[in-house]
RNA sequence: GGGCGCAUAGCUCAGUUGGGAGAGCGCCAGCUCGACAAGCUGGAGGUCACAGGUUCGAGCCCUGUUGCGCCCACCA
């Protein structure tokens, strides 16, 4: 170790990650170890896909919470020597990155429209050079482990491609199509959204009844609706077929009030009689429910709100111009004018509005194209049930299958301008259509000019296409055969369906195979009040400010730490938790490193009774770690497999504290002092295999003390992983070393009690055992051999009168004892005289109370007075 | 309307197949012990939401109730 190296390490008594990982970060890429030769088939290499962030985001908990996990299974894969793969890369997020530029230009006064199309989309590349690699920096100071070299966009050339490849083969199986159908226009985003991107709220909102004459005779049919200005696009009235109040009507018409148009009163299932007057006004141009109605009934189907939000000249003179809200006051006042308005009450309902914008949904029937989802699906809902996709906890699998089984077309047209414009092409010559991954130059048919389709895909259509389309495909490319199919997906569960849903089908019906085996659900992680975090109500925490804080290690631990399969609110205690670890880790590697005795020779040297070419002579401490930290391995690396990050972490933490510092270190610091030999060799053994097992979770501070390590060859990163030893556990060493804690343990308690003096050394002396040198040294009692009257006993200790105890302290602890025992010998003997309980009970339970009630009974006679 | 989840220490959460309730933080008391005061040692603190049931025995299994959260759904 070189002066300045050991300088540091003597002079640092604190753990600075601000200094520690910018560095460490810039070794790790330049070495080159993030990215991988696309050798070995997928089944033996790892390879991970990172949910692409929206190029206009920022990192947030979400992220930074499955980037942890990701990494943690990322890292400790590619030590065990897996050609791993993570890949990295972001999202165009057409609505939201289009969202932001259009505010950037209406700073400027301008407007997408002003600027047209091409200049439009060139001002969003722009932006997103400068802006776009933001979160991908941010990963970075998460240690995050990416392959940064080969970072992918949604809109790159080589993904373009495959966005094409997959509409075309998709359009030639008649899968997408266009039609004229109900969607859930956005006012805010001006575009047509998916069902998956509505989220409804309750509104109060106002209920009217309004009268429709019969024609022909002096009954009305009272109708409700919240939204009397689409009356003015009514085509029928429906009444349920069983209901008798209404029978004689079917068939017949009313008048529609304002416009004077005629309705045909049909019958329909779909009809609540309960409901108001059982009359209900079908709108199919602005209803879901009126509009499969009215498809069902073969009603007209008008529109009198255009996609401006603005009534249109469906809508008559009277009210073509009006935003909605206005016209709907129109329309109040015209039926309360001509006597018809029955009634008006508040009401309160769900109403959807768009996730994109927040605007309230128009739904109104527009050209849009969609694609069927139900042969996707079939297989996609196979795998699952099959396993081969797994996902966990098992009750989300439930969630994927019943919306699977219900699924329904996707509207995939987005009038937006960022985005894949969809590769249709049309003749309006001849009125021919191309659908085709190259622009054709003219009409086949007329060879008159063409022209593409106005309209992008939706975002998550090119999302779906992520695992794959990463790796090079619709090529053959060495990078799809490597690492197609993933190994796990690790994702929040609000894109379920948005997204892993999608990918599943898109991976099945393309590359042919599962995109991923395992897909593990995370938690939410909540604020610190319960509530969501969110930007809007303020409540978000921010990853990087945490990391500058505590450093990325602690946060990474912290998240971990407190993930769940549940939601969680944001614990700042356990990301406090990680930095004190990270710390703790720190001055105990000080320690270990300047004080080991180390020769070249002997670093790698165990030892360990079982290996008898090794050290033989090892101490019984030196033992209890090495088959404790072996014990903390395989049960961290279980957990680790099986995505408990929770208990992983609080393992982990628990042996480095109290085990490695708390008693090992304290039981060997004479002998550490003396740089004796095989207290050196166990440490350095012990500290390389913790700085393994624990770097996937804390990275920085491992590699920054591996880094002072003697052994140490190359970077922690690329070094293995610890393995399994089954030579190290050692039961009898593990069996006696935790006597002597237990009975350190009950000195230090005892002392306590009788408030001896905090640095006295006590006179006792040990019968039927001899402690452990270090439990007198740790407890601090002199164990004699003779030495008068015993006044109190610990066990198999007895300790004798000293002039620092207060002989009242004593009598008072020792008849507390007694009562306490007391108590429990009557437990036990009530519970052994139940007849039933000996009878029913397995025989182990009830020889193990039998052994307890002697215990106390022997403890008893101990104590008597 | 349907489905799912959650109520355990002051706080945030663990509690695997039913067999004497745990962690971290906080709190109290004591410690400048040659790594760490972001430390060390000891301690107090819980009718496991409520009511029934099954069982020798229930935080855990069953039924119901209450409260909170989430997802899905076309009742105007």
């Amino acid at each position: 170790m070189d002066d300045v190296r050991r300088k540091k390490l003597e002079e640092q008594t604190r753990y600075e990650p601000a200094e520690v990982e910018g560095r460490i970060f810039a070794e790790w890429v330049e070495g080159g170890y993030f990215h991988p030769q696309a050798e070995g088939p997928p089944e033996e290499n790892l390879s991970v896909a990172i949910p692409p962030p929206n190029v206009t985001g920022a990192l947030h908990m979400g992220h930074a919470l499955n980037g942890s996990m990701q990494d943690a299974l990322v890292r400790m894969n590619r030590m065990r020597g897996r050609n791993t793969l993570w890949t990295l890369g972001t999202d165009h997020a057409g609505i939201a990155t289009q969202a932001v530029v259009e505010k950037m230009l209406a700073a400027e006064g301008a407007t997408r429209q002003e600027l047209g199309r091409e200049a439009f989309v060139e001002r969003v590349w722009a932006w997103k050079e400068e802006y776009g690699s933001r979160i991908v920096e941010q990963y970075k100071r998460l240690g995050a482990s990416c392959d940064y070299e080969s970072e992918r966009f949604t809109l790159d050339e080589g993904y373009v491609r495959a966005v094409y490849r997959v509409f075309k083969r998709l359009y030639d199986k008649g899968y997408i199509y266009r039609d004229h159908y109900m969607v859930n226009w956005d006012p805010g985003s001006h575009s047509a959204i998916s069902d998956l991107e509505v989220e409804s709220r309750e509104v109060e909102d106002t209920l009217y009844s309004i009268d429709y004459p019969v024609e022909g005779s002096d009954r009305v049919l009272t109708v409700a609706t919240v939204r009397p200005e689409t009356m003015l696009a009514d085509t029928a009235v429906a009444v349920n077929p069983g209901d008798e109040r209404y029978a004689d009507l079917v068939g017949k018409h009313c008048v529609l009030p304002l416009v004077g148009r005629r309705l045909p009163i049909v019958a329909d299932e779909h009809v609540d009689p309960e409901f108001g007057t059982g009359a209900l006004k079908i709108t199919p141009g602005h209803d879901p429910n009126d509009f499969e109605i009215g498809r069902k009934h073969g009603l007209e189907e008008i529109g009198v709100i255009g996609p401006d939000g603005r009534m249109n000249e469906g809508a008559g003179e009277r009210f073509a111009g009006l935003p909605a809200a206005e016209a709907q006051e129109a329309v109040v006042a015209a039926l309360r004018e001509e006597g018809r308005l029955r009634d008006e009450e508040p009401y309160v309902h769900s109403v959807p509005f768009s996730e994109r914008s927040g605007a309230r949904i128009e739904p109104l029937i527009s050209l849009q194209w969609f694609c069927r989802m139900d042969e996707l699906a079939a297989p996609a809902i196979e795998v699952v049930e099959r396993d081969e996709v797994r996902i966990a906890p098992e009750r989300w699998k439930r969630v994927y299958l019943d919306w699977m089984r219900e699924i329904r077309p996707w509207c995939i047209s987005r009038q937006l301008w960022w985005g894949h414009r969809i590769p249709v092409w049309y003749c309006d010559a001849c009125e021919e259509t191309y659908v085709a991954e190259q622009p054709p130059e003219r009409c086949g048919a007329c060879d008159g000019p063409l022209r593409q389709e106005e309209d992008v895909l939706d975002t998550w259509f090119s999302s779906a296409l992520w695992p794959f389309a990463t790796l090079g495909w619709p090529d053959e490319t060495p990078e799809l055969r490597a690492f197609y199919p993933t190994s796990f997906l690790t994702t929040a569960r609000e894109i379920l369906f948005l997204w892993v849903a999608r990918m599943v089908m898109m991976g099945l019906e393309f590359p042919g195979d599962v995109p991923f085996r395992d897909v593990y659900v995370h938690s939410v992680i909540q604020a610190r009040d319960g509530r969501r975090m969110s930007k809007s109500l303020g409540t978000g925490v921010d990853p990087l400010e945490e990391i500058d804080r505590h450093g990325a290690d602690a946060l990474r631990f912290g998240l971990l730490a407190m993930s769940s399969t549940q939601d969680v609110r944001f614990s700042d205690a356990k990301v406090q938790q990680g930095a004190d670890l990270a710390n703790k880790l720190w001055n105990a590697s000080r320690l270990i490193l300047l004080n080991v005795k180390f020769e070249q020779n002997q670093s790698r040297r165990v030892p360990n009774k079982a290996r008898q070419d090794r050290v033989p002579a090892a101490a019984v401490e030196d033992r209890w770690l090495l088959s404790r930290l072996e014990a903390t391995i395989g049960s961290v690396t279980a957990k680790l497999e099986e995505y408990d990050f929770a208990h992983a972490t609080q393992e982990i933490y628990a042996f480095i504290w109290s085990e490695l510092c708390d008693w090992y270190l304290e039981i060997v610091k004479p002998r550490l002092y003396d740089r004796e030999e095989d207290v050196s060799a166990t440490l350095l053994l012990a500290l390389e295999r913790v700085l393994g097992l624990l770097h996937p979770i804390m990275p920085f501070v491992t590699e920054e003390i591996w880094s002072h390590h003697p052994s140490r060859q190359g970077h922690l990163a690329v070094h293995a992983f610890p393995e399994p030893d089954g030579s190290l556990r050692d039961p009898e060493a593990e069996a006696e070393v935790r006597l002597g804690i237990e009975l350190t343990r009950r000195l230090r308690a005892w002392r306590d009690l009788v408030e001896a003096p905090a640095a006295s050394v006590l006179p006792a002396r040990a019968e039927g055992i001899e402690p452990r040198e270090f439990v007198g040294r740790l407890a601090r009692f002199e164990f004699e051999r003779n030495g008068g009257d015993p006044i109190a006993a610990v066990g198999p200790v007895k300790i004798l009168a000293s002039t620092e105890i207060d002989a009242e302290a004593v009598a008072a602890r020792l008849e507390a004892r007694r009562e306490e025992l007391r108590s429990e010998v009557r437990r036990a003997e009530g519970k052994l005289a139940n007849e039933r309980f000996v009878e029913r009970a397995p025989a182990e339970v009830v020889e193990e109370e039998r052994r307890k009630l002697e215990r106390y009974r022997a403890e008893l006679e101990e104590l008597a007075e």
